[in-house]
DNA sequence: GTGAAAGCGCTAACAG
DNA sequence: CTGTTAGCGCTTTCAC
């Protein structure tokens, strides 16, 4: 800046006025400074506008993981608003790990972040106390924060969205509803399962605990849970799979259950697609369950059968947040809330199969 | 940090040694020091640091769209190398508009990010080039930079990967093999164009114009070019897609297709899945197409049948970038190197269905 | 209209 | 082991 302020021949203080198009430059100064400007390839280093003016224009996101749909849904929607804001933003993925949580925040308000969206992977959010006080703010999504933290927070309706999905199947016949969700630590796995007890006592269904099935989403673990549950005398005929990656790895465990019973029939077995029409009579074995999801997810409708979901909103969630965020960037300060956005289903034909015949 | 030195009873650069894990600070004068820092709640300004430093220790990416799942899986290899060198990452998504490309580069370079991993948008990185000479390293990733800008590249093997996909399906006995794929405008399209022809050319195949149809991803383009294709006097016997989107587009336009023609006979027909076995005697509405598509996708598998892809590597095609990145940014100054990743077919079913016998 | 001086919060370089 | 000084590149304040 100093160069370019020799070289047009001018203050230094000028040059900053050019380079902010703030009033009350002469216009031919104003191109004389220009001129330099270019001649002398200078960038304006924000960074050390920043340190003089207080607000960095950038805020933090912290996420599970951009690799997965749902979360850079989120992103993409948090990214928008930011830029419609003149804002950048850090990206960080947490991956579940409250330790790199807690390590990318810190880090995000050392570079004095004007704000952050958090989507939390740990439930004790206590280091964040000092960094509020010292005027970051912060906005919770998909899940809340730690007890004791005072922070605006964007949920989706967990158990509502639980509620009606398991109702959806109870209105279609069936009467034993099996539950497969993440671990229950997890707060929007708990609140979709609470919306599934919700659903059955509403029905007058009895809660049976054997039906449920709870932990992390990995193939050998829901293969496992699904052949018990399959296994069990009085077995499930219908599913309702607590979020997207347990949806996708129990259609999986479906497959793989079919491929260990050998072809069905003669009915193109071969080919056979999941829970398609044909003989019920190799159950408990056989895939004739009906299947409601929650979180949408990619090709859902292309699957035979398609699957019905109750779909979130992912993008709504990012933007709900960051517009809460900006909002009170721009100065607005009320009391701390928490939004809560609709679910909605989607059937497809998954969860509209009638309960089995008979065994 | 004045503060804290005078809490302490210490000098300004005391804390800073305390505060940057400096030796030779006597262990109880650091201990005051950090009792002073706990009491007060300071916290580092990393900004200050960086002005003084020269080093940011952040990098800029920016990508298409964060919320596709090809870039999001680059996303979060880029993350990863970059926390592993302690480093913090600004995300940003072009949406194919060079403009906004533009945009965030600059901003990202204003901020005096170490470096830069761009999939570009445009083609004119000419407004890089003061940047570059201003000491900012870039990499490109997917496709390469403009003419003119010699910077690292990190690409697939995309005429290759093309070339071995309809190559595959020569060898399964198809002759006329249709070609859908992106704008020719963009790289990798193209590239993937010229490994189709290449394919046909090696097998001794007439090059035949009318199987080409090459646009934007969107369902009612692809929908059109697929029924004018399916009309031919001498129709394909397969298709090669030539990225995910489009891919997945297909399948959504030969499902459509397939409705419009009613029930094929009374074989499943309400659930019989794209290109089952089953009757050929309709097509060309039916759908026996063999498929092979760019580019991998969840549940690819789990589609009946499952579909025949080429993998490309797009954490890979991350991972590359960001370590290529840092390491010129640890000194490292080799000229500008071209760094291409293999793709490998994945064959599930699709892209080994027979050509049909007859019309 | 323009400019000089002070200082944002920190670290490098050099004393003591 | 600890402290002093200068200055990173910019904006703010106030004077001309």
């Amino acid at each position: 800046m100093n160069d370019v302020a020799t070289t047009a021949g001018v203050a230094l203080k000028t040059v900053s006025r050019v380079v902010n198009d703030e009033p009350g430059v002469n216009a031919a100064t104003a191109e004389r400074v220009r001129q330099a400007i270019d001649l002398l390839g200078y960038r304006r280093n924000d960074g050390a506008r920043v340190l003089r003016r207080g607000r960095t224009a950038s805020i933090g996101l912290i996420i599970e993981d951009v690799a997965d749909p749902f979360y850079s849904g989120l992103s993409r929607a948090v990214e928008d608003v930011a830029l419609r804001n003149d804002c950048l933003v850090f990206t960080g993925s947490s991956g579940e790990d409250p330790q790199r949580e807690r390590k990318l925040v810190l880090a995000f308000c050392a570079r004095r972040v004007d704000g952050l969206v958090i989507v939390p992977a740990g439930s004790d959010h206590g280091y964040l106390a000092p960094e509020l006080s010292a005027g970051i703010h912060a906005v919770f999504a998909d899940r809340p924060a730690g007890a004791g933290l005072d922070v605006d927070t964007v949920l989706c309706d967990n158990a509502g969205g639980a509620r009606s999905g398991v109702a959806h199947l109870i209105a279609h016949g069936h009467r034993r509803i099996a539950f497969l969700g993440d671990s229950a630590a997890i707060f929007t796995a708990a609140e979709r399962f609470r919306g599934y007890r919700q659903a059955l006592e509403a029905a007058g269904l009895p809660y049976d605990e054997s039906l449920v099935a709870m932990g992390t989403p990995e193939q050998a673990r829901v293969q496992a849970d699904l052949g018990r549950l399959i296994a069990l005398d009085d077995p499930p005929t219908a599913l309702f799979t607590g979020n997207g990656r347990t949806t996708v790895t129990t259609l999986r465990a479906l497959e793989a259950l079919r491929a260990t019973t050998g072809p069905l029939d003669d009915h193109g077995a071969t080919v056979r697609p999941l829970g398609a029409p044909g003989p019920r009579s190799l159950y408990p074995a056989g895939l004739d369950l009906a299947i409601v999801g929650f979180d949408d997810f990619e090709l859902a409708d292309m699957l035979t059968p398609a699957i019905t979901v109750i779909a979130q909103d992912a993008a709504g969630l990012g933007r709900t947040s960051a517009e809460l965020l900006f909002r009170r960037l721009s100065g607005d300060d009320p009391p701390a809330q928490r939004v809560q956005l609709p679910t909605h289903l989607i059937p497809r034909g998954s969860g509209e199969l009638p309960p089995r015949s008979c065994p």
